[in-house]
DNA sequence: TTGAGAATCCGTATTTTCCCGGAGGCCGCC
DNA sequence: GGCGGCCTCCGGGAAAATACGGATTCTCAA
């Protein structure tokens, strides 16, 4: 008989949580250990305790799940991150996937795919929702095609600059506010277009919101 | 002793319907009487049995919550449709009520709220969260400190240059796609952006987003 | 130590946006 | 009929953004 697999849940809605918590709760091989609704909870819960693999969710109202997944990874390597969230963007899953998840599902799933998930990550091994592997795959192939790989993670900087963008300032109204010049404020947006594949500010804008980089 | 309300729960998430049936689960006076996660599954439901009250989520694959609330309230009067969806848009809050629906839940909500809301709509009274009320003041509200009042309402083109913008097209690629000038196209920004109050087409971009009028 | 990536800065040229204006035709409503 | 709102079109000019370049520090990790 195996162990069983303690599970931590970590999403700002009491529905999902609970949703979540009711699909595994035939599961005898499946506890629930502890569940969070907040970033903070979460990140004081695993100080107390640490679970075998935790479901997180992306937007949180305090954290992004980009910060929490980084973080998570770097002090507790040995909890396994399974990202469950509605954002079916590549760039997202990629963006997880680097920051030491080892599987992402989206909130439409169903109870097998779940499990399925929940216990590959337990045993190391990766898992992506199918419907999602089709995206992806295209994802992949046409930013190849420009030649350069380029992994999208931003910058202190360049999300600073992103925040104030999404806030309509122009470059020197950037440049005057985080004390940089013109020129640096610039390269900084024209990094944001490439890294997110836009082709002005205005899409640049809404791949943001869409992507919970900004709000 | 109250009858029990009948309810029935449309959502595409499996994850939402177990949520909420969980958070129901303990309610005497209430009884899941079907669920649906599709648009079709639900309009084919409805015609062997009407519930009391009908949760709905707005995003379907198939039918769009406008629709489904507009047809239902149509055809079944008698069922209350509170929403329950992670959108927490101003017009699309307007929109649905108008549409006939007594409520307006974020997914986010908590269960006290949940069955407050489920109560007040089997009464007919219509509620609305909390958090969004605050939302829907302040979209009231801004626009009329300018003096004149000026309902944001977009006309046809404006929307459609709208969707336009928000997909990162230049002007001329839109006057292109419209088989309008470019100078035209130019004043349906113009106007977007003095009815937003958008400094830029990065803000209007955000601006939309938030309000729900591009996606 | 070497190297990669982040952050800073610069030049030039072109395209696009933004801000002033103004104007004519069409349609629906009072 | 008149009036207002919508859609269309236009000029001119300043400001901003985008597309090419290239360069120097600094830090952190391999």
């Amino acid at each position: 008989m195996n162990p069983q697999i303690k599970i931590a849940i970590a999403d700002d809605h009491p529905i999902a949580v609970n949703g979540i918590q009711m699909m595994l709760s035939a599961q005898p091989a499946m506890e629930i250990v502890a569940t969070y609704t907040t970033g903070k909870a979460l990140l004081e819960g695993l100080m107390q305790q640490q679970p075998d693999v935790l479901l997180l969710d992306i937007l949180f109202p305090d954290y992004s799940g980009n910060e929490l997944a980084a973080m998570i990874s770097k002090q507790y390597p040995g909890v396994r991150m399974v990202v469950l969230t509605s954002l079916d963007a590549p760039t997202m899953v990629k963006s997880m996937l680097h920051h030491g998840c080892l599987a992402y599902l989206l909130k439409g799933t169903d109870q097998p795919t779940l499990i399925k998930a929940i216990q590959s990550a337990y045993r190391g091994v990766e898992f992506i929702e199918p419907s999602l592997k089709e995206h992806l795959m295209l994802s992949v192939l046409k930013p190849q095609k420009n030649g350069s790989t380029v992994p999208y993670t931003l910058t202190n900087r360049e999300d600073e600059v992103l925040q104030l963008i999404v806030m309509g300032d122009t470059t020197q109204q950037i440049a005057d506010k985080l004390s940089i010049s013109a020129r640096t404020a610039e390269t900084h947006r024209l990094a944001l277009l490439k890294k997110l594949y836009a082709k002005n500010s205005a899409e640049l804008v809404g791949i943001a919101l869409r992507l919970g980089l900004a709000k």
